[in-house]
DNA sequence: GCATCGATGTGTACGATGTCCACATTGAAG
DNA sequence: CTTCAATGTGGACATCGTACACATCGATGC
């Protein structure tokens, strides 16, 4: 009659419990939706009492934002992890791929992301603008300057429109590769490059 | 003791009652967000007993899905009724416009459209489909035949992905003018075109 | 070694919610 | 005027988020 959690936890005083909740957490929701979550769900996930996340989270809203917060941190390293491609529209089109692939893996945590809740906490709101800096710095390095602030914003937007969609499945259930290779169509074409031309003029800055 | 609904209700039976709770649900929805919106407050604020809905709506989501069917119809007939521009740009634009302006019209009902209850109600479905079909015959008059689905698809995300910025306040707190502003200024540019620059070679199909 | 104390986890409790069931009320059809 | 199907009510139940008081433990001083 010993915990039967899911993270290494011993006795009464579990050990870590405000990371296991956080993993708990993060396997229930690529269960079920982030509005079906319910904190004592996680807590029994965990093995613990109702009340335990309380001790490290002041509500539930906080747990799920501190979720979300690890979810762009981690969505962050792997913008910064893309390597400069074959040209400057190669390294967008990367960066937006791997975003969306990072949605297609995390769906909940993604949905939570960007859902209302998370986006009010202010340290979802920071990790958030980290991964946005990110990206800003590729567009910096790429783009004339009265370009980079449309370009920053407007690829963030449509990112997020291609994951949502992709998620909900409104467009088709496709394959990973599939997937990819629509958002490099896509991205490519609102570039105002179409497939397999290229763009004259906007390769490179100063 | 008679009823204190809102809407038009007499007596014992309402009259209306499935068209009164939607309206509820609307004048909540503006006031707080979708996943803290709760059917007995709906009807609550229609006059009704908690249970009444349950004659009109197979549960909760359900009112919620006919809710986002109605946004989505509104939504498209915005769109039918944006009139060509100056120049097939113009028109796109326009139309990303209305779109956003609807999202920041309806901040609730608008995240219920694309929330993840309502992605998977067929009638929801129906009506989304339906609008985008309207952007897509316009696309159809305007882009040649293998830019028009990337075409679609991305302004499409571009327009949700902004909406969703914009109502999170991630993009500041800007006028209507000035957000719309915005949009014209990020599709633009993502169109390829810098502001103020035409896009020599992209004007008008046949 | 042992008492002590702050940190952490448990149990109980309360109000709110979604939804089920049985019952009440009604306008319209016969 | 009776009857009936549609519609609304009331009560009940499990679940949820969360507050309060209490239990348990590991480190700290002696």
């Amino acid at each position: 009659m010993w915990t039967l959690s899911t993270s290494t936890g011993a006795g009464y005083h579990h050990g870590d419990l405000r990371a296991a909740l956080l993993d708990s957490a993060l396997a229930l929701l690529n269960t079920e939706g982030p509005g079906e979550l319910s904190l004592r769900a996680v807590a029994r996930h965990a093995g613990v009492s109702a009340n335990a996340p309380y001790r490290h989270y002041r509500d539930k809203e906080a747990l799920l934002a501190a979720l979300a917060t690890r979810g762009f941190t981690e969505l962050g390293e792997r913008l910064a992890a893309v390597g400069p491609g074959d040209g400057p529209d190669a390294e967008l089109i990367a960066m937006a791929r791997t975003a969306v692939d990072y949605a297609l893996d995390h769906p909940g945590v993604y949905r939570l992301m960007f859902g209302q809740a998370c986006s009010t906490h202010p340290d979802a709101i920071a990790a958030s603008d980290a991964a946005i800096a990110i990206v800003a710095e590729r567009i910096a390095a790429i783009a004339e300057a009265e370009r980079r602030e449309p370009l920053r914003i407007g690829l963030w937007a449509l990112v997020h429109g291609l994951s949502t969609l992709l998620l909900d499945e409104r467009l088709g259930t496709p394959t990973r590769a599939e997937a990819d290779a629509l958002v490099e169509t896509v991205v490519r074409t609102l570039l105002g490059a179409g497939p397999g031309l290229s763009a004259p003029g906007r390769w490179g800055a100063p």
